[in-house]
DNA sequence: CTCGGTCTGGAAAGCGCTTTCCCATCGATC
DNA sequence: GATCGATGGGAAAGCGCTTTCCAGACCGAG
């Protein structure tokens, strides 16, 4: 015989108060706990109650009393593509482990998005927001991502930024520009002298990024990368596969490629088997993506800790704020497999 | 000179409301929209003043005031796995279409935890929940999760399942077992006659409903797989790979290996590679993964349109619940590829 | 003019909680 | 035996909204 406050259909505190026999108050602190204690022998009727009803406490309510929430949202480009999914996989389970829930949004690339997502959250008050994607240089997008994170933090909330250092908040940094001088460094130690790089979009921070380090690191060895070998498009698959087919038109005689991100290089291998040509033509990635390692050849590529970097985002905002930004740096580390065999000296 | 709540920190309606020189009631119907209508130059006061505070109205009054949330839980088991992030990313792409927010959470597939999220979302007064998450047959903890589901939608809530049809709520369907059973009739069709399973594990009801199919499918050709030609493990890439060393270690013979997902498929292949047979022994999967469509040798597996049913699943919370859940299916269809190139009748 | 009706703004009553007061009780203290 | 400090229960005041309900203004009809 389940008394019910009809008119919502849901079981209240009220409910249990009543069925217990206490007041809103004892409920209220046995249930959802208190700095005040309660009589063991109440808090035992309030419980049996309360699972009685099988209630489960209002958590807007609860937040709008209290003043805060456990919600953290987590901005994402597109939670499709494995590198944005290990990372709202480790930020998860972080958050899973502090009693935190998340809500993710992906934004297609499009920075808009992301302000206005930032701007949901505000709404509704999150204790915090991570955001996962890479910075376009578009600086007005950047000042208005900027002001809205600016207006969260200042309404209480906390915020974390993945990628690289644009805005003065906490940032879980990818040294993308070291990773790909690394690679390059150790391609070139290969013996390739002659390269393309499949460049990804022009105006995406990170994969500008891996393009100045890539050919940061051949330049340690004298290697120059030809600027009509550079070819920009997607920064997916398809991306790949079709900057890889217009770097074959223009200069067929590279030796090795550099694709911006796994996903890419996946595809210009695609399209290198399409003209036979898949073990004549080197081919490196970046992000060393998991569902990735059993391509063939194996990607030489770059590994990202994209799940430590999803929890060490989530740390940061779980900590205080600082008075200054927190920077956490995060390295890759070149894993060289069968895609680059190194050449022959001939 | 914007006057806060100093209390909070947050800009609240009654700050826009004396801003504007207006009753809070007032300023609620300009803002947030109402039946009521304002008179336009009160309402753009309103409005103005709001934009000067850079006001965002808490959301979690709104909903303890409106009694109802625009949020929705999605449970996944893993997001990491491609499968249920392409889910995700169709859900997540219809939501916001919706104006919803989608909080995600995974499981790790522990059935346990679909009920305690559940319950949380049931806290949290979502509008829908949708699970997506191989049912086991674990009859208690199906029980459970029927409990929750039930005082969820009793609550006001929405509910949908993604998978097999195994409680009484809305349900995408997913064929699995006759997407195996076509893909054992175009196996059989192309010739081979000894086939292994890679069956996951034994109490996932995907999986098991795969098999079957499968199984089902040989049958018409006269074809049996005998049970030591049936192994079991995890149900991903490593489960995969250590399955098929299994098979061959047991019964070296098989033409032709059915994984029951692509991921475990993918890591049947490796093994194979890793004993030089990766074009002696033929593999099919289940699934198309998008990212694994490069694979070599190319995956024959059965497509699965992944993004729609994340997508049809918010379609059903969407609509008004009918009388009787309803229940809509989902196809798959087989892809044949190179992995699984015919035997030469010899 | 007066009367019902339509607009539109404001006061106030919620929504379901938490938390501050207030007060009764009780054992310990002098 | 009066006093004091804990202890723990309840009434009520919020939290930031939405949504009644009420009242004044304005309109055309009679």
């Amino acid at each position: 015989m389940r008394t019910m406050s009809a008119k919502r259909g849901a079981v209240t505190l009220e409910d249990v108060a009543r069925e217990a026999g206490v007041s809103l108050a004892t409920a209220s602190r046995a249930i959802n706990g208190s700095a005040r204690t309660v009589r063991p022998e109440i808090r035992e009727r309030v419980e049996r109650a309360a699972r009685a009803l099988n209630y489960t406490a209002n958590a807007q309510a609860q937040a709008v009393a209290r003043g805060r929430t456990n919600l953290v949202g987590l901005v994402v480009q597109d939670i499709e593509d494995p590198y944005f999914s290990s990372i709202a996989a480790g930020a998860m389970r972080m958050a899973e482990a502090n009693g935190l829930m998340v809500s993710i949004a992906g934004t297609g690339r499009r920075p808009d998005k992301e302000v206005e997502y930032a701007a949901a959250m505000r709404g509704l008050r999150a204790a915090a927001i991570v955001i996962a994607g890479s910075r376009t240089d578009d600086r007005d997008a950047l000042d208005r991502l900027g002001a809205e994170l600016d207006a969260f933090e200042r309404s209480g909330g906390r915020v974390a930024l993945i990628g690289q250092r644009r805005l003065p908040v906490d940032t879980v940094v990818v040294a993308n520009r070291a990773g790909a001088r690394d690679l390059g460094v150790r391609l070139a130690g290969l013996g390739y002298r002659s390269f393309g790089v499949l460049a990804g979009p022009r105006d995406l921070l990170t994969a500008a990024d891996r393009l100045a380090g890539f050919t940061e690191g051949l330049a340690a060895s004298d290697v120059v990368v030809p600027p009509e070998a550079v070819v920009h498009g997607e920064f997916d698959r398809d991306g790949g596969h079709d900057a890889m087919l217009d770097l074959l038109a223009g200069r067929g005689e590279v030796e090795c490629v550099f694709a911006v991100n796994d996903v890419m290089a996946v595809g210009a291998l695609a399209a290198l088997r399409s003209r036979g040509l898949e073990r004549t033509v080197a081919v490196a990635g970046f992000d060393d993506i998991t569902t990735l390692r059993d391509v063939t050849p194996a990607l030489t590529t770059v590994r990202l800790p994209l799940v430590e970097i999803g929890e060490a985002a989530l740390e940061m905002v779980l900590q205080e704020p600082a008075d200054r930004p927190r920077r956490r740096l995060v390295r890759g580390e070149v894993v060289l497999r069968e895609s680059t065999p190194g050449m022959r000296h001939g």
